[in-house]
DNA sequence: GTATTTTAACAAATCATATTAGTTATGTCA
DNA sequence: TGACATAACTAATATGATTTGTTAAAATAC
């Protein structure tokens, strides 16, 4: 009878899939030991408790995305860039709901990797805004626009805020519309 | 001698203290008991259990907030009146942050109450853009669309997730110049 | 191939907090 | 003054995280 083995790659996969499907706040060390087979103090050899284990969820999220923005924005330039990582970055909130809550609440702790991971990922942001023909000190002003309104619309969505769902879609794309168009306004300055 | 007296405002009262001097991630009905001068069971009389204190929390810091914001727009309309909103739902979300996280996370649960004190506070901004000759459907969007951007901008600068601190207040101002600009161009849509 | 070492799962125990049940003290009101 | 309601209390229970120490399997060395 051979002992089950895990890895921490593994825990922490298993951990965003059932974040995503259970949801964030239903996920526990016990939870997740059962699920992989194990129990829950063997978790410990691969991870450092719970907060830990978020943490990693939650540089996992920020990885997963980045590359999801590099691939979305293959092949295009300017706005339709800028357009183009915003769906992309609405897309993998909405699918990946609970991973992307651990990207919003345990980005809290600003150790040097969580400044690498989310910087690495705005920086695709910040060159394209950069070859605008805009200032520097307003790309970073716009970045933390965009982003702003990426993470406050996702939250508000993935929690059910918003009431007509309908019209979600709508709404996110006249924001962006209307984001892209004043951003217009901040060429040559 | 006597005992302690407390009632559910005076609960609600302190743990809005503590979780914004403390940190949300802090409080528990233990301490605030402690704090109280009383024992953590004496709590379930006033309240049903910690997350309905959360979620009173919630409740309390989105009407203390609609009052902040019809203060701050009173005498103004229009773009001023805009303007003057989302200044004071900021200087709110930054002053309160432990209360400002319960407001963003505990508004899953999409319970009649709820729907019933934040469209009630986003009223508010539907009525000063309905004033601006924009379609219904429109104002809509456009609640969204600023809803999300100060949601998001208040959770992403209480969390220290924004490097530089002293450009913040820029980055807030020229968002919302741009949002506001962006406005404009749905007047008469 | 056998012995040693490391790894990682395990059981058992501990700790912290929320929660429930049942008890008692205080104050109110007829 | 006495019955009742309120709201505090103590004690007990439950759940999950975490720690400690043990052991079995796997990897490495001889």
């Amino acid at each position: 009878m051979p002992k089950i083995k895990i890895d921490k790659e593994s825990v922490i996969k298993e951990a965003a899939y059932m974040a995503n499907t259970i949801g964030i706040e239903n996920l526990s060390l016990k939870t997740l030991a059962a699920q992989l087979g194990v129990k829950s103090p063997s978790l410990y050899n691969h991870i450092d408790g719970f907060d830990d284990l978020k943490q990693q969820l939650m540089l996992y999220g920020w990885k997963e995305l980045e590359n999801r923005i590099i691939e979305a924005v293959i092949g295009l330039s300017g706005y339709d860039a800028i357009r183009a990582m915003c769906y992309a970055f609405h897309e993998y909130a909405i699918e990946n709901q609970g991973v992307f809550s651990t990207m919003l609440w345990y980005n809290q702790f600003d150790n040097e990797q969580m400044n690498e991971v989310t910087s690495k990922m705005f920086t695709i942001f910040f060159k394209v805004t950069k070859s605008l023909n805009i200032s520097q000190d307003n790309c970073v002003h716009l970045v933390r626009m965009f982003r702003s309104f990426l993470e406050g619309f996702a939250l508000l969505e993935n929690h059910n805020a918003f009431g007509n769902t309908q019209l979600i879609k709508d709404s996110f794309e006249l924001s962006i519309t209307i984001l892209i168009e004043g951003t217009k306004k901040l060429e040559g300055k």
